[in-house]
DNA sequence: CTCTCGATGTTCT
DNA sequence: GAACATCGAGAGG
C-alpha cells in the first residue's frame, strides 16, 4: 500500500482532482476496513473561485481549507447531509477537492448497513460515500497522511482518456466563469 | 424513466 | 430569515 503523502496534496488543486481518480479511500472503523476506489471529484480553487467555501475569507466553518494540505475537510449541509473534502495546495491557500462519488471495494456488507440500502446506490454521491464510510464532524480536520482511521492509497493508474471533465455541481449562485468551468473530473467505468 | 418537493440544522446576511 | 457543494419518496408518463 502506497499512501499518498503531504507532496501529492500540496500541488494545483485541478491536478489533484484529476490525479485521485482511480485512487484508493480507507476507512478504519474499530478495526474493520472500508475501502472504495475514487470515481469523481470536484476542484474548489481558493478565494478567487466564488464557488468555494472560502471564497469570502477565513470563516470557523472553513478555516481547515487555509491550513496544511492532506488533511480532510469535512462540512454539514442541507441540514442532514456531510461532505469530504481533501485540502491542497499550500498551507494558507484554501483549496480542496470534494469527492463525489466512489465504488465500493471491500466492507461493502457494513456500508450496505450502515446505507440501509443494496446495490448502485451505496456511494455514487457526495453525502451518501459519507454515510456509508461513517465520515462525520469529528473527522473535520484529521491528517490523511497518518494511515490511521481514514487515508488514501494509490490504486490504479488511469489513462487520460479514461478521465472525463464537466462543470461543477450544485453551485448556481457563483459567477458564470466558475459555474461552467470544467472542473469536475470524472472516470469512464462503464465496463 | 422523469420531475417535484420536503427534511433539517448550520452559517451568513 | 434565507440559502445551502443533497437525498429519497412519491406522483405521473
Amino acid at each position: 500500500m502506497t499512501r499518498l503523502n503531504r507532496k501529492f496534496y500540496e500541488r494545483d488543486t485541478l491536478k489533484v482532482a484529476r490525479a485521485l481518480l482511480g485512487k484508493k479511500l480507507v476507512r478504519r472503523i474499530d478495526g474493520r476496513e472500508l475501502s472504495a476506489m475514487i470515481v469523481e471529484t470536484e476542484a474548489y480553487c481558493g478565494e478567487a473561485d466564488t464557488a468555494c467555501h472560502a471564497h469570502r475569507g477565513k470563516t470557523p466553518r472553513n478555516v481547515i481549507m487555509f491550513g496544511e494540505p492532506g488533511h480532510a475537510y469535512v462540512y454539514f449541509t442541507y441540514g442532514m447531509h456531510y461532505m469530504l473534502n481533501l485540502v491542497t495546495e499550500e498551507e494558507g491557500n484554501p483549496c480542496a477537492v470534494l469527492i463525489r462519488a466512489v465504488l465500493p471495494l471491500t466492507g461493502i456488507a457494513q456500508m450496505e448497513a450502515r446505507r440501509k440500502r443494496k446495490g448502485t446506490d451505496l456511494t455514487n454521491g457526495p453525502a451518501k460515500l459519507c454515510q456509508a464510510f461513517r465520515i462525520d464532524k469529528s473527522l473535520n480536520g484529521w491528517d490523511l497522511t497518518l494511515g490511521k482511521e481514514l487515508w488514501v492509497e494509490a490504486y490504479k493508474k488511469i489513462p487520460a482518456k479514461s478521465v472525463i471533465t464537466a462543470p461543477r455541481i450544485g453551485i448556481f449562485y457563483a459567477h458564470k466563469e466558475h459555474r461552467d468551468a470544467p472542473w469536475r473530473f470524472l472516470l469512464a467505468v462503464d465496463k
